[in-house]
DNA sequence: TTAAAACCTTAACCTAAGTTGAGGTAAAGT
DNA sequence: ACTTTACCTCAACTTAGGTTAAGGTTTTAA
């Protein structure tokens, strides 16, 4: 009974979750490494996965898209249960304080837009003042800096 | 007559911008080695900078926060008058063109946040229509590579 | 059975946006 | 005059998020 065939259908190799996520091999290690994802080892020493795995490259990238830093993608895979695979509710969960961060960045960035030809374009600078200008006004709580987005053109 | 009373008021040194600005000298050195700032050396080679750099330096940060890179400032400079000093018409073309490319950034954060519930917590990850989970989305219209679908768990 | 494709590790490299430090000069305050 | 502060250059280091290459092993397909 072959190592493949005894998993069938439930256990993912490396090039075949990179194929299906969009993503590279050296990725999934370097995710890995940063202890985002899991994996173990068939009897060669190569990398299987639990088809959970998917998901979690798949949020991680969508987290990335909003801006969400690996870090911080990290921190919110710590509520996920750890002895269980994650139910719908698991993930619900962490897309909705997500929401409600992307809800708060939402409005900051309107702030700074509407901020942004009077600061700009007159003569005042008033640095004390405007959000713009202000070096300590750190992206509401979390003290991320900016967002950086996706160029959209 | 010394090189300061000559010139006084209209001339500013390296650790007087740093200190106005908020920023530390060797953001300024470094600014100006990327092409975003100009100055001119006096008897003793140290930097001298118009009032002008001030204003640079306070677009250069609120840029910074609403995600916009310098080498994307560096670029939106080029529009500016090389001969004479910047007019408020010439900063404030600048930043309405940034409040345009705010808008449309805005928008697909939205965008974004209002699937992030759907496509994160439902259990479908339907990758083909999804603009979370489509890896060349940038803000629809164009087709993308083919994201194979299989069922996940 | 053998060749190709996939996999392994480790290390170096990449960009962005700076920061830090060493070693030396200039300007300012007392 | 002298001492402290400010400034100079150049090189190396930092973090995030990976990518690339080298050299070796495992799996798969013909």
């Amino acid at each position: 009974m072959t190592e493949s065939s005894k998993t069938t259908e439930a256990t993912w190799s490396v090039g075949r979750v990179a194929k299906r996520c969009g993503v590279k091999v050296s990725t999934l290690h370097f995710y890995e490494q940063k202890g985002l994802i899991k994996s173990w080892r068939n009897d060669g020493n190569q990398r299987r996965y639990k088809p959970e795995v998917l998901r979690r490259i798949s949020v991680i990238k969508a987290a990335q898209k909003v801006g969400i830093s690996l870090e911080e993608v990290k921190q919110a895979f710590l509520s996920l249960p750890d002895s269980r695979t994650p139910t719908m509710e698991d993930w619900q969960l962490l897309s909705s304080n997500w929401q409600q961060l992307l809800d708060a960045r939402i409005a900051y960035l309107q702030k700074l837009r509407d901020y942004m030809t009077g600061c700009i374009g007159c003569g005042c600078l008033s640095m004390t003042k405007c959000p713009l200008y202000n070096p300590e006004d750190k992206l509401g709580a979390q003290g991320t800096g900016p967002v950086i987005l996706e160029q959209i053109d």
